[in-house]
DNA sequence: CTTGCTATTGATCGTGCGATCAATAAGATT
DNA sequence: AATCTTATTGATCGCACGATCAATAGCAAG
C-alpha cells in the first residue's frame, strides 16, 4: 500500500505553507467536522509534523475558530454566486432556499453545529460563529428588502423575515444530519411559511427552472 | 480542602447503582453536553470508579444515547406539566414557547446540538435522537390539534404547523447558544411567525398571565 | 463465626490530544 | 565552496480517553 515513512517534507515559504495549512484544516473540518480538527489530523492532510502545524498557530482554539470562518463563508460565497444569476428576488430566494436545503449540505452543517456546541467553551469560535450568522443575515436581508423594493414581497419587517429563514434553515438541517424527515419536505415547509410571510401566492417560491436566466457574460 | 482520596464506595444493590449512574451521566451531560459524558466524569460524579461505570454499561456509545433521552425525555416532562394547567391550547401554546425559548434552557438545548452533531457518527444516538424528535413533535401536534378542534386556530395542516415551530426552536435555540440576540426577541419572532401560521390575532401568543388558570387538585 | 457471593477496585494497556524545544537540513547569500 | 538563516523535524511531556481483568472486600446466608 503507501509507504509507511513519510519523506521529509519540502521547505516552503511561511506563507504559502500557512495557506496549505489552513486548507487541509478546511478539508478536514468539511470531512470530521470541527472536533476533527486536530495539530495530527491537520498535520497528515497536509503531509507534515504535528509541530509544525503548531509552529505556524498560537494554539488550537484559533486554528479551529479560523477554519469554521473560512469554511462558513466559502459556502456563503458559493451560494451567493448562485443565487446572483436570478434576476428577480423573488427567484434568487426560491434559489437560495433550494441549495441551503435541498442539496446535501451536511458537512458545513456539521461545522455550524460544533460551532454552536464547541462556542460555549471557546471565545474566538463563539465571535466567529456570531459574525458568519451576521454575514448571513446580511446576505438575505439584502435579497428580502430587493424583493420589497420591488414589490413582489409583502413585509413589514425584512429584519425579521431574514432571521426567520435562517432560523428555520439552521433548525431543520439540524434535524437532517440525523435523517428526520426528507430534504424536499424540508424545502417545502420553508418555502411554504415564507411565501405566508412575504404575502406570495403559493408556490411562488418553488424550486426555480434549473437554468437561471443568463447573465450575458462580459467579454473578456 | 476536600480529602484526596476517595473512601471506598458502599457496596449497593446493582438496580440502585444503575440508578445512580444514570443520574450521574443525566447531570453531566447536563452540565458539559454529552462530550462530557465520560467514564472518567461519570465516575467521579457518583463518587466511584471509572471501572465500576464500565462494568455497568455494554459500552459509552449507549450510555451516552441513554442518557440523550433521559435529559430530553425529563425536560419534555417538565414542559409538559408546566402547559398543562393552561385550560386552553392558545395559552397552552404560549406557555409552550415562552418556556422553550425565554427560560433559559442552554444545557438542554447544548444536549440536543450534541445529539445531532454526534448522531452522525453514533448510530443509537441517532436513533434515540430521531425518537426524542417524534416525542416532541407528538406533544406540539397535539396542542395543535386542540385549538383546530375549538376553533382557536386555523391551520390545514397540523403536521406542518408542528414541525414549522419545532423547527424554529432548534434553530433559533442553537443560536443563542453563542448569544446571538436575545430570547425575548426569539420568542417574539416565533409567537408572530406562528400567530400568522394559525391564524390568530396579533399578540395572542404573548406571554400568558403568569399565574396559570388553577386546576382544582383530586384530594389524596 | 465461617463461608460464599459479588460489588467494587487498582493496575494496566493502547490510543490520541496539545504543546514545547533542541537538533537538523534545505535553500539563499556571499 | 563556505556560511548563514530558518523551515522542519523527532523526541518528549502530561493528560484524558475507553476498555479489560485479576484481586479485594463488604455483606448476607449458613
Amino acid at each position: 500500500m503507501s509507504r509507511a515513512v513519510r519523506p521529509r517534507a519540502a521547505r516552503k515559504s511561511p506563507e504559502e505553507r500557512a495557506a496549505e495549512i489552513r486548507a487541509g484544516a478546511h478539508d478536514v473540518a468539511l470531512e470530521g467536522g470541527l472536533w476533527a480538527v486536530t495539530l495530527r489530523s491537520v498535520a497528515a492532510r497536509v503531509g507534515v509534523t504535528p509541530a509544525l502545524v503548531a509552529h505556524y498557530q498560537p494554539n488550537m482554539e484559533v486554528l479551529v475558530a479560523d477554519t469554521f470562518t473560512a469554511v462558513v463563508a466559502a459556502e456563503m460565497a458559493e451560494v451567493a454566486g448562485i443565487i446572483e444569476p436570478y434576476s428577480s428576488p423573488t427567484d434568487r430566494l426560491a434559489a437560495l432556499i433550494h441549495t441551503l436545503v435541498e442539496t446535501g449540505r451536511d458537512d458545513v452543517t456539521a461545522v455550524w453545529l460544533d460551532g454552536w456546541s464547541l462556542g460555549r467553551r471557546s471565545a474566538p469560535l463563539a465571535t466567529a460563529v456570531r459574525g458568519q450568522m451576521d454575514a448571513w443575515q446580511h446576505l438575505v436581508l439584502g435579497v428580502v428588502e430587493a424583493g420589497c423594493s420591488t414589490g413582489e414581497f409583502t413585509a413589514s419587517d425584512p429584519q425579521t423575515v431574514a432571521w426567520h429563514l435562517l432560523g428555520m434553515v439552521d433548525g431543520l438541517s439540524a434535524q437532517g444530519l440525523v435523517s428526520y424527515r426528507d430534504p424536499a419536505a424540508r424545502g417545502r415547509l420553508i418555502t411554504d411559511a415564507l411565501e405566508h410571510a412575504l404575502g406570495l401566492p403559493a408556490g411562488a417560491l418553488a424550486s426555480p427552472e434549473s437554468a437561471p436566466a443568463p447573465t450575458p457574460a462580459p467579454a473578456p
